[in-house]
DNA sequence: AGCATTCTAGTACGATCGTCCTAATTTAAC
DNA sequence: GTTAAATTAGGACGATCGTACTAGAATGCT
């Protein structure tokens, strides 16, 4: 790997978690240079702008996701295992969850606030989580309206409960209330 | 009313639109002079920091939604009426919520990445609605437990599903989604 | 009326924002 | 080893941030 790959992923992975962490617009480049440990100009040198690196960092977060459901695609035939392993992942990472929400979530709801272009950049990450939920319940034997349903009710009650703990800043709350979704993943065609 | 009392309502509701819409932190001194017509003397005269208008704010919010909530208490009786009538409220501000979000949930993820104390205002807003749901239900004959689970889920849902449509920007998604809580609102105990 | 208080306007300030630019250094190619 | 390209460092820039401050206008009280 080239130097300046190094330092790219370096910055994007840093300002991955400060965007997530403290938001976008209230991370500033001197906090991404602090993170990082790198010069203003070299990061500057690799994105242009601020809002470069914000394309980059969703980039790297459907990359992500996209690694970790395929991995649940091989790894697990049950369906119902592989939604119980979303489920787990959301209590695996709950104290991040917790003190700063869903990172996609609270995104979206910041840039879409925004005027430019941005607000549209959470919307391929939803869409990733979303379409691989309807599939999981087609593969139950759901119908293609019944699954899309389970889904989104699946996912939104997931996005509701990150911001009310978060708001509360309660952990048990979180757990509870997301193991109450397991009765939608353990569920089959009447 | 004193002249000074009426300034400082302009602003507080001026900043109540601008913080909803644009985000708290993304909302500039400037802007709430443009918004108000207000000299920039004149809003610090009123509130010395921006961090004081916040409070204001949200003090403005708790009183609306409390009004709110007390008329329905008043003029129906019926608990199921009270609570189509929140999720009616849902589908009457629906380009507004698709727009920008809830106004208290994206503003709680907002502030809750905040170091500051400013991440604790937005819980008790979420109170207020969370308890009158509860009651509700409660009014309906579910105990006190299932009553409070309730009021979660169809307060969980109603937040997933703004943060969902925002991003999306579907309001017939959003409609749809809303009206499958009345579900909840149309149960009684077994 | 006169005076004190309340209110409004507008400027000034230091701090920080994101970006631009140049110079120095490192790396790669031949 | 020389040269070109890639990378890094850091200061300069204009713009804007939130707040402080002073001066003046409007209002209320006796």
């Amino acid at each position: 790997m080239k130097q300046g790959e190094q330092t790219r992923k370096k910055i994007v992975k840093s300002s991955n978690d400060l965007f997530y962490q403290h938001g976008y617009h209230h991370t500033a480049f001197s906090d991404i240079v602090k993170a990082t440990g790198l010069s203003k100009g070299n990061i500057t040198y690799h994105f242009k702008s601020k809002e470069d690196i914000l394309t980059a960092v969703f980039e790297l977060r459907k990359k992500r996701i996209q690694k970790v459901l395929t991995a649940w695609d091989r790894d697990y035939t049950d369906a119902t295992v592989r939604l119980n392993n979303f489920i787990n992942s959301l209590i695996i990472g709950k104290k991040k969850l917790i003190k700063f929400g869903c990172p996609n979530g609270s995104m979206a709801y910041e840039l879409g606030k925004s005027t430019s272009a941005t607000g549209e950049l959470s919307k391929p990450v939803f869409e990733l989580i979303r379409q691989w939920l309807t599939a999981q319940f087609v593969a139950l034997g759901f119908s293609t309206e019944q699954s899309q349903n389970n889904a989104i009710e699946l996912y939104t009650r997931a996005q509701g409960i990150s911001v009310l703990a978060q708001a509360y800043r309660d952990e048990s709350f979180f757990e509870h209330q997301i193991n109450q979704l397991r009765n939608l993943a353990n569920t089959t065609p009447a």
